[in-house]
RNA sequence: GCGAAAGUGGCGGAAUUGGCAGACGCACCAGACUUAGGAUCUGGCGGGUAAAACCGUGGGGGUUCGAGUCCCCCCUUUCGCACCA
């Protein structure tokens, strides 16, 4: 059938249904529902395609983006991520690659269960709902997903792992339980992670401060990989430098001593120390005071007898937690109250007074810091207003001996001086000092060089119930022991009643609660918290390659073909969560022997937010936009390549309507195209052939250039936004070419040759209207593993080049010579130019430069 | 305060290595086809001018034949960290 055929009869169906406006002859309309639809179907049919293969002689590739919470309905975000992620498999796929491009649900959390509440709907049933919902959305969208190796975090076929990664941990020693002050927050009516407190507030509830509790809680031993996290991040060459150094800064290394003063008199308890870190032991001999933390716990024997000081220290908490509240700690004024007890500086054996101030923090180092107000910043301020005594030790160094002799401005932080005051260890540089001291201090017993970590051990005890529960029972006679492996899984009870009150929901259930101990038979009770969800998205990447696996989470020979993942996309606000517990689970599985890699992923992508009017989508602004929406006004194909074409992938992108419906007009655009000059299979001899007619040739200098940009951008920078605009205007060379198509200065075969490799630039971006046109061509095979097309720089190369002539500078005119011309003919031909002539009228040109392809620049006098 | 990224037309954004600033798209203007146009096609579109000249990439200096791009100083915005001892 013709095109011309195929237009008529088009014509006349709509010319019998006159109730909307009429299209003319020639006016092909893209239906882009109609044409989705079609192929929906069909990919809802058979989606084999999507399936990564097992046993592959192929190169691997495993490409992921960050597992969604079911939370009912995707947002633009979500789209903007798995458009990236889809372009980039079926650009792989198309590349000859055995690609993993797996999707699942993070399932698990308090959304479900604040739903249960307000709607009274069990948090299973809701999840699921919204699972299937967002299912048929992704696969709506057209996104390429492998569904056999789907993952749902809720499901007890997968928290069952993770309660068998729980029994390895505390085999190893990596898990414990322990009494501390955690980070409470009322809303969540739970724990939450120090990587969950924003700002004193829940990363939940923006304006909810987060409280302080003592509880017994479970925690994970992640500092024990701390320096591994640390010096690992080097090989993450294939992340962003700003991840990295967020990562960095949240481990927070800090090199230093620990070093013991002990208390005067019989103010603690007998014999008791104070012991404080510190990066500047050298200065030690210029402490002149010892300040805790308000929370220290020496505080408590302090205030204990002493209501007056009790009261100063509640005030000095009152203050720290409204600074947080704020959010400028570091803007608070410093306070502090003198205890009137002293310590001994254990290398001057000098009394020092204790002080209790409100900068110091209990959760860093140890609570407690030797005050040396001549080298420090801090102490400094402190002891001018305290009037407490300010001790140079160190001078700066200088070449000239007499200037080293000089009293340094107050307070002199640099470390590059040197000790004086300092007894034995006097006249010696702030680095030597630092190490002979710490040696000192550790041979008498009363301190040592350590390094101390900002991060701390992960805290997963949960008091929902909306989690995988913690394989833990606690019995009275054998205290806590670890369920049986066979016991595995603990399923979480389904009747359950949900309230944010009165604890951990699970301790109402008492079929759940109540146990025998399986060491003694005796009556034992389960754990009631569950865990942290940021365990299942830990290593649920693992997962996909081994699915179905009911004897072990995966196997470690299937993981180890797919891993590391070679690319990961997501968003920023995972960096540190997310993925410093997704590299320690990594470490830990491997010290276990279950995989051999040392990080899960090989290169990371994170891309920007989706903003409307410049703002964050909300629903409070009443600024979001509707992914179900975008797709039925302008259907699939148009609202992924928007996300794709508004901005580089890697910044927020501003979502404008008139935005897309310019894409939608694109899609049209090249549709009708195909419609019009309708042409049918390519035969395979005449593919690449050089074209004689300049018309022709034209067309094919910008097809094979327009090859090269898109794949360019695929294997380096992912600006997809110039790739989809590169495909455009080649659609614009093709329409600025009607004319002589139409007067066949264009070969057909030709035509079809080009019409054959637009639909394969396009296929990773807009698979609907691509696999339309690919039937349209009448292909037999399947886009999704057609060739990706060849870039052929001969094909491409320009045979007459437009050179700027600029004369100082200025662009005067331009020239046209042939690609290939020798420098001396460029110049020559830029002189001869009339417009260059009368610019350099009546000067002396004194330097010619070309830049070869580029550009000449004349220099006049 | 420390660290990172960014600042280009009315708007989203191009310019990958120092070489024609504003690709592509939106909006707008004009024309064509039309009974109609919120379809489609064609053309225009940084400021300035009759046309040129000239001026234009946050501001100020510099290097260079040539700077959005490199260097120095400053301003603004966003993000991360923040009395971290």
């Amino acid at each position: 059938m013709s095109a011309h055929d195929k237009s008529e009869a088009a014509t006349a169906t709509r010319n019998g249904d006159d109730e909307n406006r009429i299209d003319r002859p020639n006016d092909e309309r893209y239906d882009a529902q109609r044409v989705e639809q079609k192929w929906f179907a069909r990919w809802q049919e058979d989606d084999s395609l999507y399936a990564a293969e097992s046993r592959s002689t192929k190169k691997k590739y495993y490409v992921l983006e960050m597992l969604p919470y079911p939370s009912g309905v995707l947002h633009m975000g979500h789209v903007r991520n798995y458009a990236i992620g889809d372009a980039l498999a079926r650009y792989m796929w198309m590349n000859g690659y055995n690609v993993l491009h797996p999707m699942g649900w993070d399932s698990f959390g308090l959304p479900a269960e604040n739903a249960a509440i307000s709607n009274n709907t069990p948090p299973r049933e809701w999840t699921l709902h919204n699972i299937a919902n967002m299912k048929a959305q992704m696969k709506r969208l057209g996104f390429a997903y492998d569904w056999s190796r789907e993952v749902t975090t809720c499901l007890p076929e997968y928290y069952r792992w993770n309660q068998w990664f729980f029994l390895k941990l505390y085999e190893k020693g990596l898990v414990y339980r322990k009494k501390s002050k955690v980070n409470w927050c009322p809303k969540c009516a739970t724990v939450l992670a120090n990587e969950q407190v924003v700002d004193g507030c829940c990363w939940r509830h923006e304006d909810t401060q987060v409280e302080q509790r003592e509880l017994e809680q479970w925690f994970v031993r992640t500092t024990q990989y701390a320096e591994e996290l640390l010096r690992d991040l080097e090989k993450l060459q294939g992340w962003p430098e700003k991840v990295r150094i967020m990562q960095r800064n949240w481990i927070g290394r800090s090199e230093g001593a620990l070093v013991d003063f002990q208390l005067e008199g019989n103010a603690g308890p007998a014999g008791s120390t104070i012991s404080v870190f510190t990066t500047r032991v050298d200065t030690i001999f210029g402490a002149t005071s010892i300040q805790l933390a308000p929370q220290h716990p020496l505080v408590a024997d302090f205030t204990r007898y002493n209501q007056v000081l009790g009261a100063d220290v509640e005030r000095l908490i009152a203050e720290q937690r409204k600074a947080k509240e704020v959010g400028d700690i570091g803007e608070i004024e410093k306070h502090g109250v003198n205890t009137h007890h002293y310590a001994i500086n254990p290398f001057s054996g000098e009394r020092v007074p204790i002080w209790i101030a409100n900068y110091i923090l209990m959760d860093y180092g140890t609570g407690a810091i030797m005050s040396v107000p001549a080298h420090d910043d801090r102490d400094y301020e402190f002891a001018k207003k305290y009037k407490l005594e300010i001790r140079l030790v160190i001078l700066p160094i200088s070449n000239d001996p007499e200037e080293t002799m000089t009293e340094p401005q107050l307070p002199f932080t640099a470390h590059d001086g040197m000790t004086i005051n300092s007894g034995p260890f006097s006249g010696i540089s702030c680095a030597d000092a630092i190490k002979k001291m710490s040696a000192y201090a550790e041979e008498k017993g009363f301190g040592k060089a350590t390094v101390t970590y900002r991060l701390k051990d992960w805290g997963i005890s949960r008091q929902r119930y909306w989690g995988t529960p913690i394989p833990m029972l606690y019995c009275e006679k054998d205290g806590i022991v670890p369920v049986p492996e066979k016991d595995l899984p603990v399923i979480l009870p389904e009747k359950v009643e949900i309230t944010l009150t009165g604890g951990s929901p699970l301790g109402r259930v008492p079929e759940f609660v109540n146990v025998t101990c399986p060491k003694c038979g005796g009556p034992a009770r389960r754990e009631t918290d569950t865990m942290d969800t940021f365990v299942d998205s830990s290593w649920y990447f693992y997962r996909y390659t081994d699915a179905h696996n009911d004897r072990a989470p995966f196997d470690g020979k299937i993981a180890q073909y797919w891993f590391p993942i070679d690319q990961y996309i997501g968003g920023i606000e995972h960096a540190i969560l997310h993925l410093i517990y997704s590299r320690f689970w990594t470490k830990f599985m491997r010290d276990l022997g279950m995989i051999t890699n040392d990080e899960p992923v090989e290169r990371l992508f994170t891309q920007g937010m989706v903003i409307k009017d410049g703002a964050k989508m909300s629903k409070s602004l009443g600024n979001t936009v509707s992914p179900d929406e975008m797709v039925a006004r302008y259907g699939a194909d148009a609202a992924r390549l928007y996300s794709l074409f508004a901005a580089p992938p890697d910044r927020d992108l501003d979502w404008q309507d008139s935005g897309i419906e310019g894409i939608q007009r694109f899609l049209g655009r090249v549709y009708r195209f195909f419609v019009k000059n309708a042409t049918g299979a390519v035969s395979p001899a005449l593919v690449g052939a050089l074209q004689t007619t300049p018309e022709a040739r034209a067309i094919q200098r910008k097809l094979h250039q327009t090859i090269k940009r898109v794949s360019d951008d695929f294997q380096g920078r992912w600006h997809f936004n110039t790739c989809i605009s590169a495909i455009m205007e080649l659609v614009n060379v093709l329409y600025a070419a009607e004319d002589h198509i139409a007067k066949k200065k264009v070969p057909a075969a030709f035509l079809a040759e080009v019409q054959r490799n637009l639909v394969l630039l396009l296929a990773p971006f807009a698979p609907y209207l691509a696999h339309e046109l690919w039937e349209m061509l009448g292909e037999k095979g399947s886009l999704l593993r057609a060739p990706w097309p060849k870039y052929d720089a001969e094909l491409a190369k320009e045979e007459e080049i437009e050179i700027p002539v600029q004369v100082n500078g200025k662009l005067r005119s331009r020239i046209t010579v042939p690609a290939d011309s020798e420098e001396a003919f460029v110049i020559e031909r830029a002189l001869a130019d009339e417009k260059v002539k009368a610019a350099i009228a009546g000067k002396q040109v004194v330097k010619k430069i070309y830049v070869p392809g580029k550009l000449v620049n004349l220099v006049v006098k």
